[in-house]
DNA sequence: GGAAAACCCATTGACGTCCATAAAATCCCA
DNA sequence: TGGGATTTTATGGACGTCAATGGGTTTTCC
């Protein structure tokens, strides 16, 4: 499998260890591409991702004004990256940090949302869940735009 | 790693002794660079990098006009800097001036962005973090090209 | 001679590594 | 096709190593 999907439910351990799902494993091992993980500016869960992401964002840094607010919140971002290094079971530590942000206690839910996935509080993200879903009902579709070239902006993200 | 991430909070002790983390340390040999320290200009914290990102700045001051004032803005942060001698267990000494500036009491905050890091008053931290997440909120995430020339937004985690 | 800095060593606690077990998925062959 | 065997995965605990920290001692420079 070449994308993060799915979602998987996995138990954090006294010592804040957590088993990334095989599945996942395997998209990182074929990329051979280290695991980061940071703070979501926007929402109470973490987000998992490649290098070549972190170094995007860090290009786009030094090629923005250092003196402006857009450049500060990408700052943020970066500061509160961590490299995950696997142990030889595939487990990541969690810091006190993390799972206080994301307010995780005994399991954890990964949602994989194609390049990407994230880590959440399964009922917080149920929840979240539940509200896409009558969101879509009531408001109907965002259209999406499928094949070649068309600018992607549904169709490699998550629920909404 | 090559870059600077996360962040890491150290005790200064009575002599004024602070830890480099290990991470950071382990950027700075690899490329086998010397620690430079210098006062932001823009903030109340401390600028931490290798040598190269000082021959950047001396190089761009060089093909900037000599009478502008940002040149004489990037002078000052050259004449700010130190070159910081680390111990045998991977500890700089602060002076003075340096504490002053930074206003920093018994711990250190380390924020690494990318090809730099920061140290900073934790509490002082923690504060401009919460409004750069605040402004993220409501004035969305800065756009940035991620992947293979498609538009996307920087998290790409679909959350709004 | 005194203060500050450089050097050396001890402690401790966190984290990485290794090993054991159980459950689940997969394979294999009758 | 079904059921047993084998492998993979998730989870838990034990232990060793290293980073962070603190204290003491020597050296250096006014």
């Amino acid at each position: 499998m070449e994308l993060f999907l799915s979602t998987f439910e996995n138990r954090i351990d006294k010592k804040g260890r957590l088993s990334v799902p095989a599945p996942f494993r395997a998209v990182l091992e074929r990329h051979r591409d280290p695991l980061f993980l940071f703070k979501s500016l926007t929402e109470p869960c973490l987000e998992g991702c490649g290098a070549e992401r972190i170094e995007q964002i860090v290009d786009a840094i030094d090629s923005m004004d250092s003196l402006s607010s857009e450049v500060a919140t990408l700052q943020t971002m970066l500061s509160s990256a961590q490299e995950m290094k696997l142990d030889a079971e595939g487990r990541i530590m969690l810091s006190a940090d993390f799972i206080e942000f994301a307010k995780l206690d005994e399991t954890a839910l990964y949602a994989g949302i194609g390049r990407s996935f994230q880590i959440w509080l399964p009922e917080r993200y149920r929840s979240r869940e539940a509200d896409a879903r009558a969101r879509a009902k009531t408001d109907g579709l965002p259209s999406l735009r499928l094949g070649h070239g068309a600018p992607r902006s549904v169709s490699d993200n998550g629920d909404r």
